[in-house]
DNA sequence: GCAGACTCTCAAGCTCAGCTCGAAGGGGAG
DNA sequence: CTCCCCTTCGAGCTGAGCTTGAGAGTCTGC
């Protein structure tokens, strides 16, 4: 849990959109917390161990990073958390020259922006939030607007009507990659004309559906058996598959039979 | 290495084309080690062990694979090898309905021809069933037992719910790929004790969703216009799948909630 | 109706990837 | 000089993904 990165006494003002030359191992992980909540100086260092990163170094010894490093690094971590890949596979990857990468400079937006980097063609996501467990990285609403190129009053009323809540940090609001998704998914939605109060129908199933896993569920979750209760949470993520998966089948077919 | 299942005493001759019914699992190892050279008898329980497979039982507690049960572990053997997907992943990849798998049954082949099939290409295959557009192949009741493991009176209740209704033809009744995929859901709740009259709250907000739908694309829908008509199609599975992700989002949101 | 191959469950153990921790010490900016 | 941050190195930890073994039961052919 990146204990270590705890406590960083550098506030090192960024000069306002200069991507800082090197950054040290320290900083390099405090800029990459925010997008991947587990890393850690202890895994930066491993990595380099297992041949995937090589910083350069001070005459002292201390580990540089170039911002080309740190790109490294981040392709690194994310085809390590969304692509499931192990670090062997991901050191062939790399060397074989595929896994090209976002390019997206670390930004500025005073507070260590890890803007994810607008993508655009068929990235395969695999995992984009499908955890009850974890809420994966964590986005500003600058970045959850230009990565969804949502409408900003659209977010302001999901916030309203509760369907969003962010998370206040450090005096700014950050959003999750649940919400972030749910950013897209209605905004998608509003290209058809689904939108304002139609939402109501959506989240009312949804409160209903979890009430009832949960009433399902609850004396497992209320364990005090830590097996038992892991148990519970993972029953809870294939339940919420399987019931998203029969909702989508009643849907189509309901909608078949207005096709015709 | 396939310990236990150096051995196998039935030479059982597969009569030329017929896929034989059901494997024990000593032959469905044998089978598939071919192309896995590295599955065995014991692997095989564990990722029953692991919810990842169910087959049915003789009398005795034999396990018996049918060719879907096989079919299926050939996916998560396929997605683990070459996806490096862990379990936990192909769990959820499975129960959700994506990752359909390679074409129908196993076939003839005298002797297991097992090639590896083709690699490479990053083939993403839709899923099976969720098209609005076309139903896809019928299915007589024991087709759908034998394939699903579902209780027969499970089935009987969907009907009496309205959930699915199949489709008298010759004096038969047969379901389409959505409604086995509906009884295939509805039997894994079960397993985890949602059952019978919980069923209502899916149908009724997919009937409350269908109706939105309706009501947006109606008018392009009535169009006599081909055309026009035809894009509404699009545009209504469209909609369809942006509404179940959005449902699945919002599921899992609230789902953390309970989780804590 | 019995032999022998095959299968069952369940608990314990094993291996490897992927980190984590702690000790002992040195570098760098104020 | 001081205080944090950084270094290496080796041992240790955790969880995934199986394997092994014991003890008992099932199926099939003769």
């Amino acid at each position: 849990m990146a204990a270590e990165a705890t406590t960083v006494h550098e506030a090192s003002e960024p000069d306002a959109g200069r991507p800082e030359k090197a950054m040290t191992i320290g900083a390099v992980c405090k800029g990459l917390a925010q997008e991947f909540p587990d890393i850690s100086i202890s895994k930066i260092r491993y990595l380099e161990d297992q041949k995937l990163l090589n910083p350069r170094r001070t005459p002292g010894g201390y580990r540089l990073y170039s911002p080309s490093d740190v790109a490294r690094l981040r392709t690194i971590l994310r085809l390590q958390r969304d692509e499931f890949l192990p670090l062997r596979v991901i050191r062939q990857e790399l060397a074989s020259g595929r896994a090209s990468d976002d390019e997206a400079q670390v930004a500025s937006d005073g507070g260590t922006g890890a803007g994810p980097g607008s993508r655009a063609g068929g990235v395969r996501k695999r995992r984009a939030s499908v955890s009850v467990q974890d809420r994966g990285a964590l986005y500003s609403l600058d970045d959850v607007l230009e990565d969804t190129r949502a409408d900003p009053k659209l977010v302001g009323e999901l916030e309203d009507f509760g369907v969003i809540k962010g998370e206040v940090r450090a005096g700014l609001r950050y959003y999750d990659e649940t919400e972030r998704e749910i950013v897209r998914a209605v905004t998608e939605l509003a290209r058809y004309g689904v939108g304002g109060r139609n939402l109501r129908v959506f989240r009312s199933s949804a409160d209903r559906e979890s009430a009832l896993l949960q009433q399902i569920l609850a004396p497992a979750l209320r364990s005090r058996n830590p097996d038992r209760r892991k148990e519970a949470l993972e029953a809870l993520e294939n339940l919420a598959a399987v019931a998203s998966h029969l909702k989508h089948l009643l849907l189509i077919r309901d909608l078949r039979k207005i096709a015709g």
